[in-house]
DNA sequence: ACCTGAACACCGTTCAAGT
DNA sequence: ACCTGAACACCGTTCAAGT
């Protein structure tokens, strides 16, 4: 481990992407807590404000990793499948991709999105399944946004601990300790984990009375 | 604004409750950035070492604040509605308690609940309501969280900006934009947000699924 | 018991100096 | 152009000293 003598060096060590993906590395592996920029230089094995040549800040960072995480987003159905299915499979990788990188989820919800970015393409693609199935395009929007606060909220509730909900030996809780031993003793096999069994529950409710609102709509025009 | 000498006051100037209370309302004001352990005694006027003589420390004070916004949720439905008006008399207030404090909403979905506290009992007021209207146990815990998860993403997008997804002038995304506009120009009145239009359809998707949902329940046992 | 004041080990960011 | 090194303005937390 021999240290770096000031000046430019001769091939240049970093570059934006190797930051990006160095950063979701770490906060894999760490969380929150041991992905600042100190932790990323240290990562590189550069000084921390030799970052500062290539990516304009930490914001800056969080926006591209964002663009990385929507990649594995799966809209591949809208082009083969019917709406409902095409949905379905992209609940399902939207909540896996985020819930791989738990610290992003939070901050993607808030954070405006970038135009002409990736992350937009995958609204494109989303949008066009839907408005190419009929549904009409004042709705389109809200449809897609109230299925992704419920999938953020699951990726969430996908990297909080199992017992998160455990009320404990509380006697002033019955009825909650009741459904919370239910549930423990009614998952199908022991490596099934609650949240996943809320996940699906949720979604097909949410599909369920979409498909409904769906057929209202083509009765009234 | 004369400084206070060292040594003990004659009366103890601070408390648990003055703590959290200035922490909530420091949240509210100037969000996560601005309501550290050093904004809260600056705002009371004292060092920062005094709140150690009341609270254990950062965590401790996220702990108080969810135990004073889980206070907010109104419960009062379950005793006088049926479940699905109770449900929504719920879901309603459950988002505007949290989107009344953004900063709290990430950290409360991933922090485990503590036993015996104010929060178990909102639990425990939801579960007797659900399971007193005929819900099997074993499925009242995933249906409760289910709709948690749909409530905390919709209360980070009550939070964000209303033109969060905007995509601007993108020519590579045409089906998005067109949607973008449909929904701007479909809203009722010009003071509507378009988080609530989706939050309602959202919820009324899922209340719509769960009724159905319940009725097969019913059907099969 | 409950406050101050000083200290400690951290952050993200800026910028001159070096090659 | 692209790195180091020093500096700046912040954090949360600990603890002896004071009343």
């Amino acid at each position: 481990m021999e240290a770096r003598k000031s000046g430019r060096p001769r091939v240049a060590v970093l570059s934006r992407d190797l930051i990006l993906e160095t950063a979701l590395k770490l906060l894999d592996e760490r969380g929150e807590q041991g992905a600042g920029i100190r932790d990323i230089a240290r990562a590189l094995e550069v000084r921390p404000s030799a970052l500062y040549n290539h990516v304009s800040g930490q914001d800056d960072i969080i926006a591209g990793i964002r663009e990385l995480v929507s990649d594995r987003i799966d809209v591949s159905g809208f082009d083969t499948l019917n709406w409902v299915e095409a949905l379905r499979r992209w609940a399902w990788s939207y909540r896996s991709a985020f819930a791989a990188h738990p610290p992003t989820i939070a901050i993607m919800v808030v954070t405006p999105l970038a135009s002409q970015s990736r992350t937009s393409q995958m609204y494109e693609a989303v949008c066009r399944g839907l408005i190419g199935a009929g549904w009409p395009e004042r709705v389109v929007l809200s449809l897609i946004v109230s299925l992704e606060c419920f999938i953020l909220g699951a990726a969430l509730d996908h990297v909080a601990p199992d017992n998160m909900m455990d009320p404990g030996d509380d006697p002033s809780a019955p009825h909650f300790v009741a459904a919370y031993d239910a549930l423990a003793s009614s998952l199908p096999s022991p490596d099934t984990r609650p949240t996943d069994t809320m996940f699906e529950m949720g979604l097909e409710a949410m599909l369920a009375g979409l498909t409904a609102t769906f057929q209202q709509l083509k009765g009234d025009s």
